[in-house]
RNA sequence: GGCCCUAUCGUCUAAUGGUUAGGACAUCGCCUUCUCAAGGCGGUAAUCCGGGUUCAACUCCCGGUAGGGUCACCA
């Protein structure tokens, strides 16, 4: 190894939205500057000014910047620098390396090919070990429309000998690039080839390439972002796929990640993006947030719902809030899944009164006087003066009383006449979340319906 | 089709010649306060096939098979 200082580069182009590969090869790219103390640059490849857009662009900063992908400030892009492109242009075909070619087809009568020297080349593959492309039945390939219009091929190899990059990491889909590419640099005099790390894709479900044309929206960052995962959950995620430091930890902070980052356990086969992992993993970020982040985002996705109960004084009560919250906690993936929850109206019996179907209430085959019954008596426990404000020994009373009488016979109309639901959390939890009063007056609904 | 890359549970992976092939997600079962979740405990599940090399092969070599990538005046 030599001491040279390890520059690399992430050069997305603004065709599209910003692809999940894209992050991944950013962050690939990001660890292993880092790991390595050295530099990583950001370089827009617009040479193709047709499909390039600025909002692509922009998407490009933005969706590096939320997840915490930093690059050194200079950035390159490539439409900016046709002078330059120019010049190695002329110098290529000067050199007889390339020449301007007259053609019968296509749209432009003259291009400017790169003289293919036939053979094979060869190059070594930081993951993959020695590669080698016969390019003997390549044509002269194309570098460029004309003297002012640079393409993919001439524009990236300039610019990574410009910048000084030593090392490109980039998508498995660009081996057979490399070959084109080292030819051009070695043209340019160029006298050490760059070291190349070609990254296993991202592969969808039917283990193709994960493509917007294929896969749709899924394969967009930014969609990601939309549902509410966190990017730290993201970049471990993404991190993930084709690599791994080895061990069975499984949750990586991005420190961490750099620390243990090793461009040699990169994997070779690509790997199919597994949302439902990525669920459990981001899952796990929320929990392990500080309770005021999780009240804070907890809020946010109220706010953002459109419920009826969106401005009902309970929600002032922090009390209150952190019970709700605690209820949440253990349903959601994701916090945009709140907003989702409180909008298919899950929670209203939180806020008013559940509208109770009488035949409901009842556990099963139990009669109504049985459940009337068993609520009275639960009512009448509850509201022992004896108990007062000693939730435990009330809960405990209630549940041996239930194991005496059967559970589903008590514990399934009591829960039902507060929250008027089949499926909620259970009925300690939801009294504690009513409060005594609240939860008296729905038992006593039930009783009287049950009458 | 040419060229290239790849191959351990369904999925992400660990095991760099010697392990009862380990973990996580998912799945299944049981437990926990009736239901729904969450949680706890446990189970099912993999070295693509065939040849070598070796005392010994998931691991090294060769062949096959399968999958993927790429073959633009896109990047």
């Amino acid at each position: 190894m030599n001491n040279k200082k390890i520059i690399v580069r992430f050069a997305p182009s603004p065709t599209g939205p910003f692809h999940l590969g894209s992050a991944r090869t950013a962050l690939y790219n990001y660890l292993f500057a880092k790991k390595e103390n050295g530099v990583i640059l950001l370089r827009i490849e617009d040479t193709d000014k047709e499909r390039s857009e600025k909002k692509f662009e922009d998407e490009i900063y933005d969706s590096l910047k939320w997840l915490g992908i930093d690059y050194s400030k200079k950035i390159l892009k490539s439409s900016e620098r046709t002078k330059i492109y120019k010049e190695k242009l002329q110098e290529l075909i000067k050199n007889n390396f390339a020449y301007i070619s007259k053609e019968s087809e296509g749209q432009n009568k003259e291009v400017v090919r790169f003289k293919n020297p036939g053979g094979k080349i060869k190059f070594t593959d930081l993951i993959r070990g020695n590669i080698e492309e016969d390019i003997s039945n390549l044509k002269d390939f194309i570098i460029a429309k004309n003297l002012e219009e640079p393409l993919y091929h001439l524009a990236v190899v300039v610019d990574d000998i410009e910048s000084g990059v030593t090392h490109i990491i980039r998508g498995e889909d660009h081996i057979s690039n490399t070959a084109r590419q080292i030819l051009i640099a070695r043209a340019l005099g160029k006298k050490e080839d760059f070291q190349y790390a070609h990254l296993p894709l991202i592969l969808a479900k039917d283990k193709s390439k994960l493509s917007k044309r294929k896969h749709g929206k899924i394969v967009s960052l930014k969609k990601y972002k939309d549902l509410g995962y966190s990017p730290e959950a993201i970049l471990n995620f993404l991190a993930f796929i084709g690599w791994n430091p080895g061990g069975e930890k499984e949750i990586f902070s991005t420190k961490e990640l750099i620390k243990t980052f090793d461009i040699k356990k990169v994997q070779k086969k690509g790997g199919i993006f597994n949302i439902e992992k990525l669920n459990w993993l981001n899952r796990e970020y929320i929990l392990r947030q500080p309770k005021i982040e999780q009240l804070e985002n907890f809020r946010y996705q109220l706010t953002l719902a459109n419920a009826k109960f969106k401005n009902h004084q309970k929600l002032n009560n922090q009390k209150f809030v952190e019970n709700f919250l605690e209820i949440i906690l253990n349903k959601i993936h994701r916090w945009a899944e709140v907003e989702e929850l409180v909008e298919a109206r899950e929670f209203d019996y939180l806020f008013e009164k559940p509208i109770l179907d009488v035949n409901k209430i009842l556990w099963k085959k139990q009669d109504k006087n049985n459940a009337r019954e068993k609520l009275k008596k639960v009512l009448e426990i509850i509201t022992s003066p004896n108990l007062e404000s000693q939730d435990n020994l009330k809960w405990d009373e209630v549940m041996k009383y239930a194991e005496k009488e059967g559970k589903g016979e008590v514990l399934w109309p009591l829960r039902y006449a507060l929250s008027g639901r089949e499926k909620s959390p259970d009925p300690f939890t939801l009294i504690k979340i009513l409060g005594a009063g609240e939860s008296k007056k729905r038992i006593e609904k039930a009783i009287k319906l049950l009458t």
